[in-house]
DNA sequence: ATAATTAGTAAGTACTCACTTACTAATTAA
DNA sequence: TTAATTAGTAAGTGAGTACTTACTAATTAT
């Protein structure tokens, strides 16, 4: 309930106050927190004073108002992640041709995300919802990778390693099986599948590259029950 | 701006009062339209009065208070939907093994709901959102379709026409195509594809059946360009 | 030590929310 | 025609809501 003890219960005389910046971050983490959980019209300037445990003026101190909050919490998701190890290995997957590599560990990494930060999933649901337009985030992070994957996906068309077809179907067929997966399990609770996730993403990978590749490419190995990453997990 | 307009223009004395059933109906359909944009919390009871041209009070004469005018509103929804021409016809795609037709009526199915109805999309996302209950519905009615889905994809499994595979996660990978392009477009605005209902529908029944088939099952036609649905409608 | 700055609070403001009350006018039944 | 019932309203209620003001106490700089 009160917050506050956090810091009243270490000895008598616990520090008071708050940096500006300390101050500003802990007001964002917890709005993301709230907001995430209750949108924007659900959740009130003094829910999150009291979960700071401070007055509600303090958050004005710091946001001129609910809405600029709001905004500045966006940001603050957007910056958390940046160019990542596994960024770099997903090109050079994609530059050594291997496939199940390649959409295994996007596959992988969309599950993985959504379970260890089921806030910003939510988050950018409350807020298409409630109005606000798409977070630049969206757009910004994901476009690129979305090109990316189309032209792997061409080249590999070229090389008839995979069927003929729209890029950017293929590269949808690979997003949206986790995607939906993480959207049913996490929003709506229900989880259909009921195995681990290192199953689910070798399953949705055998799927995908099954519907994408050419039934009889020589470029791979007919028994390729042993790809390279996929089975060193198992 | 002014809704009672619409009744006071037809001629001097128009109808002044609707009966019990008429106004309850009409307060459900323009809510349904508020709570699916706005959101349980950001929508005023104000709001729905004004829009039916009514004052507020008359919202509590037909709904106790906004949480039951809300479930209301789910029922409401929920029964628009019984078993219609489609779903018969589902089946017999099912009985006839034709797996093109399945899935692809599946995928457009799903595709057409949502863009003629985004409402209920909206709806049901809201409602998670703001921590009310996944609305009966979706169980209810879902659920029943994906056992029956299993079964058949267990059956082609057990014929050698599909591959072995959990087979939740094949008809995991028939729903979440359409799926996720539906929420991508409808909800957050994006559409990577821009090809016409049609065309989706039909491109992503090949990747799926190419990810579910297995390369040389001789139960289905080689040159199968021309599956009896599919090109039918091309 | 003293002054300037910063972090914080208590107690408001004006307004909106869901919901109620006390009443009137239209419709239906006798 | 009259009585009972139903659909509707105007004007509230108290409990929030985002946001402000005027002030105090801790920290930092001189």
């Amino acid at each position: 309930m009160d917050v506050k003890k956090d810091r009243d219960n270490n000895s008598r005389q616990a520090r008071k106050r708050f940096s500006g910046e300390e101050r500003r971050n802990q007001l964002l983490r917890i709005a993301v927190g709230l907001f995430s959980q209750r949108g924007f019209e659900g959740t009130t300037t003094k829910a999150i004073a009291v979960a700071a445990g401070v007055s509600e003026a303090v958050i004005f101190q710091h946001f001129a108002n609910k809405e600029e909050l709001y905004n500045a919490i966006l940001d603050f998701k957007a910056k958390e992640s940046g160019t990542e190890e596994w960024e770099v290995q997903l090109r050079k997957f994609a530059q050594s041709q291997d496939d199940e590599a390649l959409v295994f560990s996007l596959v992988e990494r969309i599950l993985k995300v959504h379970r260890t930060d089921p806030q910003y999933q939510r988050l950018m649901f409350q807020s298409v919802l409630s109005g606000h337009p798409l977070p630049k985030v969206m757009s910004q992070r994901i476009l690129p990778w979305h090109r990316f994957l189309c032209d792997y996906v061409a080249k590999r068309q070229k090389q008839g390693a995979f069927r003929k077809c729209v890029p950017a179907v293929a590269v949808h067929a690979i997003i949206s099986m986790p995607s939906h997966y993480s959207v049913t399990k996490s929003l709506f609770g229900v989880d259909a599948l009921k195995l681990s996730e290192h199953e689910i993403a070798a399953s949705f990978t055998r799927v995908i590259l099954g519907g994408l590749r050419t039934p009889g490419d020589s470029s791979r190995k007919k028994g390729r029950k042993h790809a390279p990453v996929v089975s060193a997990k198992l």
